[in-house]
DNA sequence: TAGATTGTTAATCGATTAACAATC
DNA sequence: TAGATTGTTAATCGATTAACAATC
């Protein structure tokens, strides 16, 4: 399981793998070959073997792959076998919808503590965690040994806030603002742009119906 | 502006771009070379140019970009100059975040209805715009000649319900539901699987953590 | 052993970067 | 005209696909 600078186009790619495993697993079913997998998730054979033989060899030549191992082993890969504790800036409609999503606590992502700057929030609950004032973060986060902060707040806030977060010891910041955080390297940052990705959308329906005039 | 086949990869940064343009534009900046855009952006003079000139010829030798003209011609490119109707079909509070986005209806993204099964909600109101039973939905995408189907529901429902889109007459689906949907190539699909995203991120922290150990 | 299917190398394809001639 | 910077071609790099030898 030696991995070293394996591509991000790769590590995209994982979770989807994982997600139809996890299906295939639920429905019983104990070994698939590349081909088989190529055709239920419309990628090639060659790329799924490819990718998985990025962390060495999970199959066998002339069986296939068995579907629980591999399921378990790229649940490991993402880090899904340990526990990540995580706390959300911005108790908005957005952040209750993540709080509220079980699959992520099935996965080992654990809600530890909300915050916000509106004083009638304060003490409320989200899936019994208190919403507390976000002036108190930083200091939560050192204490609690938190990994990853959610950012679910308007994006002026959002600078001065990954500032603060990088003072914290935080290790990831999953960052639904609408725009770029500056952050050095020991922090992870992935990027939920969702006025990005609808525009993508805007753009591929006027494509379409531009292809169908010409 | 002719443009016949542009890769998803100049397409997925197009919106990324404006967000820059459009921060410029409001700091009152007139004008800008590939080469100072570059500093801004991080990637490099060559591949904006590159994206530019995919659609056509936006700048001028020895001046640069005019930012105003620049912005405007990515927001057509992207769509954003014509309106774009909407559904939220599942108003739980991811439902009810996007819907209360109003940067979206500055974009052109009009919310005309909102959907629900749980008939505790029938008739409550997000932002002027009644939830209404989801049986209607077929209905008044007809009706209405809704574009954008936003599906905010659990992704059992999700499979069935797009099968009804895509009777509906529906032109696109924003995907938030965890679960890859086959449609025909008449209707877009734009995913934004949330979880996947979430296990990137969790990769990329104990991936960092190894290497500092090795 | 024969058949199947992986693991892996080699070939292809596409996307990014570099270089520079065109031109404002 | 000289300087700046684009538009565009050429070179490089990386990712995907094809092919096949290794092996279960």
């Amino acid at each position: 399981m030696s991995d070293k600078d394996i591509s991000q186009a790769v590590i995209s790619r994982l979770p989807r793998y994982f997600r139809y495993l996890g299906d295939l697993k639920e429905r019983g079913v104990e070994r698939i070959s590349s081909q088989e997998l190529s055709d239920i998730m419309k990628v090639t054979a060659s790329q799924i073997r490819q990718d998985f033989n990025n962390f060495g060899g999970f199959g066998q030549q002339g069986y296939g792959y068995n579907v629980n191992y591999l399921y378990d082993e790229i649940g490991k890969i993402l880090g899904l076998d340990k526990t990540h504790s995580l706390v959300i800036i911005g108790a908005g409609h957005l952040g209750q919808a993540i709080a509220g999503y079980t699959n992520f606590t099935r996965r080992g992502f654990v809600f530890k503590g909300a915050f916000d700057k509106n004083p009638a929030l304060f003490g409320t609950r989200i899936r019994d965690v208190e919403v507390r004032p976000v002036d108190e973060v930083v200091d939560f986060i050192r204490q609690n040994n938190i990994e990853i902060a959610v950012l679910t707040i308007p994006k002026e806030q959002a600078v001065p806030m990954s500032q603060k977060l990088i003072d914290s010891g935080i290790k990831a910041i999953w960052n639904f603002a609408h725009v770029d955080l500056d952050v050095p390297d020991n922090i992870q940052v992935e990027n939920v742009h969702l006025s990005d990705s609808l525009m993508k959308l805007s753009y591929n329906i006027d494509r379409y119906e531009k292809t169908l005039k010409s």
